[in-house]
DNA sequence: TGCGGAAACGAACGATCGTGCTATTCACGT
DNA sequence: ACGTGAATAGCACGATCGTTCGTTTCCGCA
């Protein structure tokens, strides 16, 4: 039988575990480490009936990707909507992504940073949807910087793509500081640096 | 017997042909999927043979890590030292580092920056260096920037150490731009990011 | 209640992993 | 030139990788 939306089958709900246990996983020990049989044991299936809902190694790291796109947009980009466009909102963005990155529980680290950097000479669709991602969040963060300009919080000249980047480039050295280094003062050094850039770009 | 100083036997000559490529591989394939079989296939050794120079494939990641660390002073912060104290050094070293990121020949971005990601959930030796490197390199950029400061090309209230994560920011957001997006307008963009960085600290 | 298809399992495959052993080849000092 | 130790090769090991196949168990609808 061919089912429209809701997709509530058997199966669904365990490929939904797989995908999520797969997540915390690859992030923990990166999307390529991540291993069918280990997970299979880990979530006491049979690494063959684990397969069976994928039917490649490669289609259960996309839709880990998927996920965590899903996920990423969920914790970091919506709840940031509740705030006033412009600073109040950019800066929720900025605090929401520094508590993924850190993500107190188990979850390791953001899983697109390490796939990008895992996957940045390599070829296939993993790469192409990590691309893709990125993309998406350049958009939204240039979107953002956008508003705040609008909203009269930057000088209208400041360059949005170039702002953009900066504030990315804060978030992958907070990942490096907080996760490898396990440095405490990493939040504040990243919240400094932030407030900074922000200053310099103040009218 | 015991030598002291120059080892240039027959051994070390191929130990070092073998640290060499497997920097190339490693910096193209992340340290951790380096194989020993593939890398004495490709140089046209035996498995065995390889391995006996290292007893472990994690000495073996230790001597790139190593080997990579001498590289990056060598191409980085050497070459800058010709230039005046201060922002020309700063901005040499960090042109430099662009340029050892991007790497036109085979090699395939910073190994470090892949390996910090790679292992910032993972405990032992490997995880240990690279903590190290990147605790150098953040105090090497500190000691440029308290050069500028000192030279009056930057304000003299500037944070160092926040200055200087915000350099590292930007070299990895650069890292992004360059090998994943293959961006032709990461270069430019990375430089634009600098000096707005220095035009902000500016006396 | 029974039936059909979905879901999970068990076993096996070829390949490759890192790592030991032993044997062979080579380089070099006397 | 020879003998010796270093350098390399050959082979095998247990483990694990992704993947396939055939079978069994289970859920849901008639």
């Amino acid at each position: 039988m061919v089912r429209a939306a809701p997709e509530k089958s058997k199966g669904d709900a365990t490929r939904e575990r797989i995908v999520h246990r797969a997540l915390e996983i690859a992030s923990l020990e990166g999307l390529g480490s991540l291993t069918i049989g280990s997970l299979a044991e880990d979530l006491g299936l049979s690494k063959s009936g684990l397969f069976a809902h994928f039917k490649s190694k490669e289609r259960l790291q996309l839709e880990v990707l998927e996920a965590a796109a899903s996920n990423f947009t969920l914790e970091v980009f919506h709840p940031a909507l509740v705030k006033a466009r412009g600073l109040p909102r950019l800066r929720a963005i900025f605090d929401n992504w520094l508590g993924w990155i850190q993500s107190n529980q188990s979850r390791g680290g953001c899983v697109f940073i390490a796939a990008a950097m895992e996957w940045d000479d390599r070829e296939g669709e993993v790469r192409d949807a990590v691309v893709d991602w990125m993309q998406k969040l350049h958009a939204g963060l240039v979107r953002a910087t956008e508003l705040a300009v609008q909203a009269g919080d930057l000088r209208a000249d400041v360059d949005v793509d170039g702002f953009a980047n900066d504030v990315h480039g804060i978030a992958l050295k907070y990942h490096l500081g907080a996760r490898l280094m396990r440095l405490p003062t990493a939040v504040p050094e990243a919240r400094a640096s932030f407030e900074r850039l922000v200053q310099s770009c103040a009218p």
